[in-house]
RNA sequence: GGGAGCUUAGCUCAGUUGGUUCAGAGCGUCUGCCUUACAAGCAGAGGGUCGGGGGUUCGACUCCCUCAGCUCCCACCA
């Protein structure tokens, strides 16, 4: 069958795909061998596949493949995240699309419409990243919603809840007003945001709710809370302030008259040195209230528009009341001036909707005991970060965890399982059977009707904590009785997990903790933190920049195996990644490169009856040698999670080695065929370096795999074992390499005195080189004649090693040139024997430094001196 | 404001207890080649005083100090 001269990845992959499946490959039962685990971080099951995921993804399944080639029993659980407020979001801006405003509709009928796009929608993620090649065990999808998970998390809260860890307090929250949700500390991202600094005077009352001629300048950024001020404060110690003491100040526009009071929060030399305290909309604010027994007014309804209680711009939004009132207070006479002014504004992660402080009754889950214990496991070593700069990230966090407010105001989720009676009380339990039997306990007189189910649901990390334990048994967390089931006695922990260091805290932290209450154990040994996807300029990929390319459309364009390999290429652990779409391409010429060496090899012929000659029995010993070691070097480097490092080792090794090398020596002439014994040799080589290419790149390497050979239906190389590196010869090896930097010379010498690879070459050399290698030599650089033993005609020289070599060129020699060459060569050799000299000069070097190191110094004097004599022979035979 | 990290070739980065001719790799660039596996290729070449300064050491890209620049995380001085 004739081959294409370039290799075509969309039908190959599409087909091999769908045979792994067909054999369900990717399925793990538990059995006698070891486990190798692996749970996706769920994605949002609305989701698209984005580049994140492409380097998550590919990473993941690089450690799952290989894994599995090293025999183990590899599971790679996927599956979804319901990603409460992101998909809630996305719901209600469908529903607004069709006209429906989400306040019109009760829970039922809004979920009902969740469940719908969710059916629509969902999953499509998980489709796409079978085109990724990923060989998740898709039997085991979970969803973080579905019923046996929900009540997981169900049981979970009522476990903390009975422990005494969970409680509901009045705190001042981040309120999103677009998600209408409180948002966590870690989803508020603050950035400097241009402002201005309004200047406003207070007047002083006259103690009859009237002003007098004197004022106050109080600076703020948010006028439009000034109907919310409770007091103005200043700093004690402040000299220029000393006179309001005890006294009163009117807010603008509405005359209030408000206390001036003292506290040493107020900065003496920020703004006028006057704050204006507002107990509902700031959290210091809030803090200094309780202080001084502040009255708390909260202006600002859910929606962010001010409410009744501000008396003026009511249900306006407040940044259009913050214009208004502006212009209010400069006609009023109030604004001394208005600067302008960045700072700091805190925005959700999840809508970008700028976060307003607002006070309310939230769910809460301790920190106190889960913190430090989950802290331990990372500073015991018994899970291990990589790389390990993020331990320090951790353990800072760790160590000043706040408790984690769980509750958000959403319906897409699981709701809470506390039940209010009438009186305002509430029980805990997992169903409302034992709600209302708890409560009745409590007064007997309570009816099912009477009982009111809390409407907030859990924060979407409440469930996703749980994932590496819930989705092989879901009935453990929270069941302090159950007993782990076959799966989960089996998988876990799980072994690695790759992601990404910006949920460090919101997932990876609180796996930990969850792992530590609920099994007892970590829920992974290692954890592969990925940098952040960047374009080449190094910004971020967003959808607004435009600068993110579909995977999809890159799989389509050059193949998977080929966006795998470019997205690897330049994934070193921890450091952002700068993609760019070059990258690809070399992955895309990878395949190009492997797929044409295939075609070398299954192009010829093979002659039965043929001795093997001595040129490729040294090229067979050769590369067996070097594929041992560099298997080796795999090894470590894959151990190490080095995944980019073991990549270009195996990279380099096809292509510059065997490819360049290797094939090159081993090729029969024109025409010509090869000997039965290279031939099988060849393909050993080629199979196993197929081997070690396969978790990077599936695809391409099982197709081949499958065209080497006559296969039997149900064979794989996904289950072929990782090729094991055998002893080498070290010094073989390096012997060959000094061979291939003569040859590289001599091509040289070819290309600067164009003179024809076609053209026999005669070659004396002096030094010791080994006989067998000569053949090799001979062949690759196209030699008539090697012959040993110092040469004193007219030559072009050149050293490799200790090796001093020249070619006899009559008529090509340039006697000056050759002579200049030799001479600087010297005068290096010189300065370095110079150097090497010094050093062992020095006794302190020679008492101090490791014997090893002074016996190399030692060796690198000899073979300097052996250069700087051949060099001076050469030399004076020019001379002659 | 606190913490962590980074700075090595045009670009992206390795450099793994301080010691091999250690100053590297990939990509890019330049030159010559459509040589019957591959121009998505082959054969060559050029390119860096390892951010600046100081120190420790027989020896420093590597350890310490300092300065400069950049990045990230945490932190709501209104």
């Amino acid at each position: 069958m004739e081959l294409s001269k370039i290799y075509n990845p969309t039908e190959v992959e599409d087909k091999w795909y769908a045979y792994w499946l067909k054999y369900k490959f990717f399925h793990s039962e538990p059995d006698n061998r070891e486990p190798y685990t692996v749970v996706i971080p769920p994605p949002n099951v609305t989701g698209i596949l984005h580049m994140g995921h492409v380097l998550n993804n590919t990473l993941n399944d690089v450690l799952v493949r290989k894994a599995r080639m090293d025999g183990k029993n590899a599971c790679w659980v996927p599956g979804t995240d319901h990603a409460s407020i992101a998909t809630e979001n996305k719901v209600v801006a469908k529903l607004k699309e069709m006209g429906i405003k989400k306040e019109d509709l009760t829970r039922e009928e809004f979920l009902k419409y969740a469940w719908e796009w969710k059916e629509e929608h969902g999953g499509i993620i998980l489709q796409q990243l079978r085109k990724l090649g990923a060989s998740c065990d898709w039997d085991r999808t979970r969803f973080t919603m579905e019923p046996e998970l929900n009540e997981a998390v169900i049981n979970t809260f009522v476990h903390f809840y009975k422990k005494g860890w969970i409680y509901r307090g009045v705190r001042m929250v981040n309120w999103d007003p677009e998600g209408h949700t409180a948002v966590s500390d870690d989803e508020v991202i603050h950035r400097d945001t241009q402002s201005h600094f309004y200047h406003m005077r207070y007047f002083i009352s006259d103690g009859q709710g009237h002003p007098t001629d004197k004022y106050i300048v109080v600076a703020t950024t948010r006028p439009e809370t000034i109907m919310a001020d409770a007091a103005v404060c200043v700093n004690p110690n402040d000299e220029r302030h000393k006179w309001l003491h005890g006294k009163k100040v009117l807010i603008p526009l509405i005359n209030k008259e408000i206390p001036i009071i003292e506290d040493d929060y107020v900065e003496m030399d920020f703004g006028t040195g006057c704050l204006k305290v507002t107990p509902a909309h700031d959290a210091h604010d809030y803090e200094i209230g309780l202080r001084h027994n502040l009255e708390v007014i909260d202006i600002i309804d859910d929606n962010g528009c001010l409410n009744e209680k501000a008396q003026i711009l009511v249900g306006e939004d407040r940044f259009v009341a913050r214009e208004k009132i502006a212009k209010m207070l400069q006609e009023a006479g109030n604004i001394e001036k208005i600067e302008d002014y960045v700072s700091p504004i805190g925005y959700s992660e999840r809508t970008n909707a700028v976060i307003e402080p607002k006070l309310s009754a939230q769910w809460f889950l301790k920190m106190e005991e889960l913190a430090p214990a989950a802290l331990a496991k990372v500073e015991d070593g018994l899970i291990k970060f990589i790389p390990d700069k993020y331990r320090n990230t951790y353990r800072h966090w760790m160590e000043n965890a706040r408790d984690w407010c769980i509750s958000r105001q959403l319906w897409w989720g699981q709701r809470i399982p506390a039940y209010y009676l009438p009186d305002g009380s509430y029980v805990v339990e997992n169903s409302f059977e034992k709600a209302l039997a708890a409560a009745q306990a409590l007064n007997p007189s309570i009816k099912a009707e009477d009982l009111r189910q809390d409407d907030d649901v859990l924060d979407t990390w409440f469930s996703s904590w749980l994932w590496p334990i819930s989705v092989f048994d879901p009935q453990m967390p929270g069941n302090p009785e159950h007993k782990p089931n076959a799966d989960l006695a089996y998988y876990y922990p799980t072994n690695d997990l790759v992601t990404g260091p910006d949920i460090i805290f919101f997932w990876v932290a609180r796996m930990i903790m969850a792992g530590g209450e609920f099994m007892g154990d970590v829920p992974f040994k290692n954890v592969y933190f990925t940098g952040i996807v960047r374009d080449k300029l190094g910004r971020k990929m967003s959808k607004t920049l435009g600068n993110s390319p579909n995977p999809l459309d890159l799989i389509d364009k050059y193949g998977a195996d080929a966006v795998r390999l470019g997205m690897l290429l330049c994934s070193s652990a921890g450091s952002d990644i700068l993609y760019d779409e070059s990258q690809v391409e070399q992955g895309r010429n990878f395949c190009n490169k492997i797929w044409n060496a295939y075609r070398l090899i299954s192009g010829w012929s093979v002659d039965e009856r043929a001795e093997q000659s001595d040129a490729n029995r040294v090229a067979v010993k050769w590369f067996d040698n070097l594929l041992s070691k560099t298997i080796e070097q795999v090894e470590d480097h894959y151990s190490k999670f080095r995944i980019s490092d073991a990549l270009m080792t195996v990279y380099k090794l096809f292509w510059d080695q065997f490819c360049a090398w290797y094939l090159e020596l081993v090729k029969p002439a024109y025409g010509e065929a090869l000997d039965k014994r290279s031939y099988e040799q060849t393909l050993d080589f080629f199979e196993k370096l197929l081997k070690l290419i396969h978790p990077i790149m599936p695809f391409i390497t099982e197709e081949l795999w499958q065209a080497m050979t006559e296969r039997r239906e149900g064979d794989t190389i996904m289950f072929e074992r990782t090729p094991l590196a055998g002893p080498y010869n070290a010094e073989f090896l390096a012997e060959f390499a000094t061979v291939q930097e003569a040859v590289n010379n001599i091509r040289g010498i070819r290309a600067q005195k164009q003179i024809s690879p076609k053209e026999a070459l005669k070659l004396h050399i002096e030094g010791n080189l080994s006989i067998e290698l000569l053949p090799v030599l001979k062949k690759l650089s196209n030699l008539s004649d090697i012959s040993f033993g110092p040469y004193e005609g007219s030559a072009v020289n050149f050293i490799v090693g200790t090796l001093k070599m020249s070619i006899p060129l009559e008529g090509f020699v340039d006697l000056e040139q050759e002579k200049a060459k030799i001479l600087s060569e010297l005068e290096y050799q010189k300065g370095f024997l110079a150097g090497v000299q010094r050093k062992l000069g020095n006794e302190r070097f020679v008492n101090n430094a490791p014997e090893a190191v002074v016996a190399a110094e030692r060796k690198k004097e000899a073979d300097a001196l052996a250069r700087i004599a051949s060099l001076q022979t050469a030399l004076e035979s020019l001379n002659k």
